[in-house]
DNA sequence: CCCGTAATGTTCATGCGGTTAACTTCGGGC
DNA sequence: GCCCGAAGTTAACCGCATGAACATTACGGG
């Protein structure tokens, strides 16, 4: 039978998947804490404990939005980049792709908010204790930081002879293109204009691109 | 009676306070997710529902924690300026002090990773459409930016003759510390050794302080 | 072609958290 | 002394996460 289409089956088929649309969905509407297990397993017509079967619980349907979440962020920012017209300067063409990269990112949390929260939501909604001192279970690396920390060095490696305009650290790159993320997607700077939007945006740019660092 | 102190009344005499203090506990050691009201009652030894007498829900309890918690990073920041040793040069006593305050707002952020997510949380974990189109609501002003923004203004009149390495703009600075402290406090680089962490914050106060800046 | 088994869903049940409604106690003003 | 309103209480409803026991179906031997 057609597993993903006939329907009335009692075996859904691709329950798996569909769950994850329907959480994927649930996120991009309200971030990761409207992602609900019993309103997914609604969504696609199955009982709630449904779930279960593929799932470890709401933990692992959340973990498995985020990682989703990620790779449309790192998506994101690889069209941004693809986009920006290429420079004869070399130097030029590397700014040029930092700042793509960071545009792509800010674009993504502004425009895609409960995605860009839930791509970085903890996962560990209520859990008080370390249950992992070993941490066996690296984490997946996250494309969108690799993204711009590459970037940056090719900028830095360039740009190595100019006095006093090196470009940040890949870590505090990150930090100014996430916070900037979610002041505005999500925080205090939620209600800017989209001129007010892109002035703190060129700022934040600038700050990153031409910032100096000390390391 | 003294209300605070004898107990076994019928009529508690401070609940507000009591509440907001178990509140804060519970942010302090969870993050706001873990703000629950009914907890907050149970350690404060009440029913449940007494805490509708005195907010109009978790969501109340949880803008005040929020508040409370703003203060605190203020307040963090301005004892870390505090205890900055002056200059005779004006222009490095200003980086100074700019420095100052995002060690003390990170540091806040490092050290209370709770409490510092719940001065940020969104307060509406819950909530599809925008209730308030008109927002009357203006929000509270929060006094860790506009220290900072100050701080930063008054650096740019100083060095306004210096080229090329004029701070950052405000919000720029801000969205680098907020990212920053996120991403130490509760993100993927919460796992950094101490060490790692003052090389991190380093490099984006490096970035901040002395970055340039096209507007 | 039939059957057993495991995978996949289902129903029931438990416990927690938010919130409302209706009742109770207590501190004071008259 | 009495009555009222503020501050608490109990009971009840709903949604959610999760676990246990039961039902249905796909499928790979015989």
């Amino acid at each position: 039978m057609a597993a993903t289409s006939a329907g009335k089956t009692y075996h859904h088929g691709d329950l798996r998947n569909a769950l994850i649309c329907a959480a994927v969905d649930l996120a991009t509407a309200g971030g990761p804490e409207r992602v609900v297990l019993r309103e997914a397993a609604r969504r696609v017509g199955v009982s709630p404990t449904a779930a279960y079967r593929h799932f470890e619980g709401r933990g692992e349907l959340l973990r498995t939005v985020r990682n989703h979440a990620r790779r449309e962020l790192a998506a994101s920012m690889e069209r941004a980049a693809a986009r920006e017209p290429g420079a004869d300067d070399p130097v030029l063409a590397a700014e040029r792709r930092v700042a793509a990269l960071c545009r792509g990112y800010v674009g993504f949390a502004v425009e895609q908010p409960g995605l860009y929260r839930a791509a970085f939501c903890a996962a560990h909604p209520a859990a008080a204790g370390e249950p992992e001192p070993g941490r066996a279970t690296a984490e997946p690396e996250i494309r969108a930081f690799t993204l711009l920390r590459e970037a940056l060095e090719a900028l830095a490696r360039l740009g190595a002879g100019r006095p006093g305009a090196r470009p940040a650290t890949g870590a505090a790159a990150w930090s100014a293109v996430h916070g900037l993320s979610l002041l505005l997607a999500d925080g205090p700077l939620r209600r800017l204009s989209a001129h007010g939007r892109s002035v703190v945006v060129d700022a934040t740019l600038a700050m990153v691109v031409s910032g100096t660092t000390t390391v």
